[in-house]
DNA sequence: GCGACACTTCAATTGTTGTTGAAGTGTTGT
DNA sequence: ACAACACTTCAACAACAATTGAAGTGTCGC
């Protein structure tokens, strides 16, 4: 994906990815390292199907992508995480 | 308002008010000047109360202030809305 | 193979947000 | 004072997102 063609839209989608404090949270735990599934689900006491479901908006939103790993999944931030919200947000309001 | 002490719904807050296209758009605007009501709305095409809705969420977010001028209303970008959204970002993910 | 396990997906409900049209507030010009 | 204007607020509706409980997929150990 080129990520200097998003539109309004695209960009307003990743900043909603990120606009939700559980989101937020997976995504600081997630920035320092590689994470299972099973280690999120006991820090973040969430329903485990809530949990998969908010991991499916940060994927979607193309912020992390996680591999299997036996019963596992182990996520991880993607590569161009920090362009991706760097793109969408507003232009000269970056910090 | 101490920014530091902003806690992740604070955030997620601040974040959903920029996670919108209009407002994305509005932000953009104001970004290098001073825009009154009536300005925005030649722009933007939206209804003259849909605007004066978004304009309020993104006062509510801290990120924009009006100041009333006759009949129009000035628009200007806060301060610390630079500030507001870095604090808003996940940890280590900012630009 | 079978059952327990770790996670994901689905369908249904609830809760939030965006959008609309109508009424309200205050300003300007006559 | 009055009417036209620029914007805001309100109440109602539609669209969307979060949450729940149940069913589904694939993996591990016996």
């Amino acid at each position: 994906m080129i990520l200097e063609s998003m539109g309004l839209e695209r960009r307003a989608e990743v900043l909603k990815a990120i606009a939700d404090p559980s989101r937020l949270e997976i995504l600081e735990i997630l920035s320092p390292e590689i994470r299972c599934n099973c280690h999120l689900q006991e820090v973040l006491d969430l329903a485990p199907n809530l949990l998969s479901y908010h991991l499916k908006v940060l994927r979607e939103a193309g912020l992390i992508e996680g591999t299997k790993r036996g019963r596992w999944v182990d996520y991880a931030l993607t590569r161009d995480a920090h362009a991706r919200i760097a793109m969408a947000l507003p232009r000269d309001l970056a910090p």
